[in-house]
DNA sequence: TCGTTTTTGATTAATATTGATCAAAAGTAA
DNA sequence: TTACTTTTGATCAATATTAATCAAAAACGA
């Protein structure tokens, strides 16, 4: 057997049993407590697991190594943009939260608080479900497989029967006159139903999508409320949102 | 028998085996474990599995670990069940699966079908969202993060959109005198949409289940139309089924 | 057909993994 | 604190796996 397996089988172990020494595990995986010691220091390292004195423990929320990084763009700038945002999130709060990768980096600064989350994204579900403080609520529908996405009719029928405090979306482009554009019609009618049905709608959008148009309009600027964005706004451009009435924040 | 070729036997036999060594590849495709290291270095370059020291693992989702069914406790009971309930799918089927373990299981034994699902089960999710021959909808509503799955009225309103020809789905009691029964109501409401909704409905139950009686009564047993159940089942309690009208099969 | 390119399989040196051993460190009890 | 036990990390030898190299075989094009 081999690193990754004895690593699968040991975080599964660890998952039914909260926490085992190392000779239980050694005689799970049929394996020397040298192997288990090597293997645990490993894992503990990767931060999915707590090592302890004679063994190891579960770690309650372990980091998802997967989509935040394999996702790949993960930029600072994303990150500090999410953090803005989560920073207008308040507990009680009631927040709608759309697909997009920006708004998923939002979800490691909400996991403190005690909210509500209505989503179509099952990166931002599976990020959360874990967390006790906040409750999900599903956008049911037509499953996108390359989104990782629910959309549709029935989602946004789905969508019309629930009322957000905020809604926190993402945008391929934004623009003084073509208002927020979008890549794809399936995207674009979930974030405007996000829009028709929240008090308040913030958008997240890193400085390269201002100015930028798309192909289906479909959302006027008035629709928003805050901008989020980047030091790395245009000026000229950020300066004909606002006077479109945008209250425009730049995050870091 | 070229790379393409290969690399399509490998994925395959890696997504029955989970794990497999150079050499046992090198057997199944009766190649040489140089060939092989080649082959597992390029396509685990391209993402499609992990390399591991002297094998090769099935890649997995990251977004689906989250909530992926522990694979510990699947008896073979209910795994034939399972398989003589996927024997009723059809391709072109547009099939309901609830989130009963037993139903679950029924999963591995879909993927070589051309089916639409529609569920409320992250774990059926999970274990289907990388198939592509499989469309899936997903049950929107309030998530029960213990059963992994989504309830509650939005749930069930969602459900009444849609129309399946067939309903899989478990209970937590069935018996000829109070039919079908269930531990908790929020369960019990959406396994009734289903059946609602469904042309036919099949229940998977095991044995221990049949003449047990939980306290919400939520069905009738002429509501469905097969008993899936196994060997074990008491013969006396099984004919009482029977001479109520309700066709059971006995697996394995 | 022949010559060229690509792929394969065998060989081998380099590398990685494993379990055993043991001194040092950490925990435990009095 | 001290004495005692347990756990650890380092090292080492044995074993297994790999990557690199090269010749043979297969595929390909003219």
């Amino acid at each position: 057997m081999n690193f990754q397996e004895r690593k699968k089988k040991i975080l599964a172990a660890l998952d039914d049993a909260e926490s085992l020494t190392v000779f239980e595990l050694a005689e799970i995986l049929d394996a020397s407590p040298a192997t288990i010691r090597r293997d645990l220091g490993d894992i503990a390292e990767e931060g999915l697991l707590l090592r302890t004195h004679g063994g190891a423990m579960k770690i309650e929320n372990p980091i998802l190594t997967g989509f935040s990084e394999k996702s790949g763009v993960n930029s600072p700038v994303k990150e500090r943009i999410a953090e803005r945002a989560a920073s207008y999130v308040q507990d009680g709060d009631i927040i709608f939260l759309d697909c997009g990768s920006t708004v998923f980096q939002m979800c490691r600064f909400l996991k403190k608080k005690s909210i509500r989350v209505i989503t179509n994204s099952l990166p931002v579900l599976a990020e959360l479900i874990d967390v006790a403080s906040i409750q999900i609520n599903l956008i049911g529908g037509e499953l996108n497989k390359a989104r990782k996405a629910v959309h549709g009719d029935k989602a946004v029928q789905h969508i019309n029967g629930y009322h957000a405090n905020k809604a926190f979306i993402g945008v391929d482009g934004l623009s003084a006159e073509n208002g927020l554009t979008a890549h794809s019609e399936h995207e674009s009618t979930i974030t405007t139903a996000f829009i028709r049905n929240a008090g308040q709608v913030m958008l997240l959008c890193d400085a390269t999508k201002i100015g930028r148009d798309s192909y289906v309009k479909f959302a006027e600027l008035s629709a928003i409320h805050t901008l989020i964005t980047d030091a790395g706004a245009d000026a000229a451009k950020t300066t004909a949102l606002q006077q479109n009435g945008l209250h425009v924040e730049i995050a870091g």
